[in-house]
DNA sequence: CCTCCGATGTGCT
DNA sequence: GCACATCGGAGGC
């Protein structure tokens, strides 16, 4: 049985890109600790031939990208979690991040979850805005690494999906990256009010691809 | 052991 | 627009 994310592209029998395969993720439903998210935001990572991936040196923690798909690899950034999704790129490493997403099941328990780093109300659009907060209200930490996507009795789960009927996905560059800055490998709903705005990275340096 | 540095988020000017 | 909190990974010595 081919991975969860390549089964959704029906075209093309040749390896889906990193990057294509992220495309295909919007619209998903990702499920973490009783909190269920559409994503609209997502970015690829590929692995040696991308200087921006942590694929780029092979290590320890990069070890989870070249393994088997449908895989959660978290690490830890400026004191935030991020979650990936591993997938079997036509490379030997690649992940895709998940950047933003719409609350549609969980609501009050999200709320709950981002209130304790902020004051006052978050605005549901803001609920699993940005990567970190994605993982806070979904209640994603280290102790999920590793979780097998696609098996429905962990507490983290992806379910395939696709976007609305008139939705447009839009591709720009990735966001906060130094390296491979020129690569258009973010993909979004277009005018989805989740999605962040792009920030360039403070010492942005040019990669010929 | 030590230094550098982010796939970030938030608040302030 | 900018500063900074914050902390583990990676690599140099």
């Amino acid at each position: 049985m081919e991975s969860l994310v390549f089964a959704m592209i029906q075209e093309s029998s040749a390896r889906p890109s990193a990057a294509e395969q992220a495309r295909s993720l919007l619209g998903s439903h990702l499920t973490g600790h009783g909190v269920t998210i559409r994503l609209t935001e997502v970015e690829a990572y590929a692995g040696p031939d991308d200087p921006a991936s942590h694929a780029f040196t092979r290590t320890a923690r990069s070890e989870i990208m070249y393994g088997p798909p449908d895989r959660l690899y978290v690490y830890r950034i400026h004191g935030h979690h991020c979650a990936n999704v591993v997938v079997a790129g036509p490379g030997p490493a690649a992940a895709i991040l998940l950047r933003a997403g719409v609350v549609v099941d969980g609501t009050e328990l999200a709320r709950f979850r981002r209130v304790a780093t902020r004051t006052g109300a978050i605005p549901d659009d803001r609920l699993a805005s940005g990567p970190g907060n994605l993982c806070r209200a979904l209640g994603i930490t280290m102790a999920d690494l590793d979780t097998d996507l696609t098996d429905a009795s962990t507490p983290v789960t992806l379910e395939s999906g696709a976007p609305h009927p008139g939705e447009r996905v839009v591709a720009g560059p990735r966001v906060g990256v130094r390296r491979a800055a020129d690569r258009q490998w973010r993909f979004w709903i277009d005018g989805d009010p989740t999605v962040s705005a792009y920030r360039r990275h403070p010492r942005r340096v040019r990669e010929p691809f």
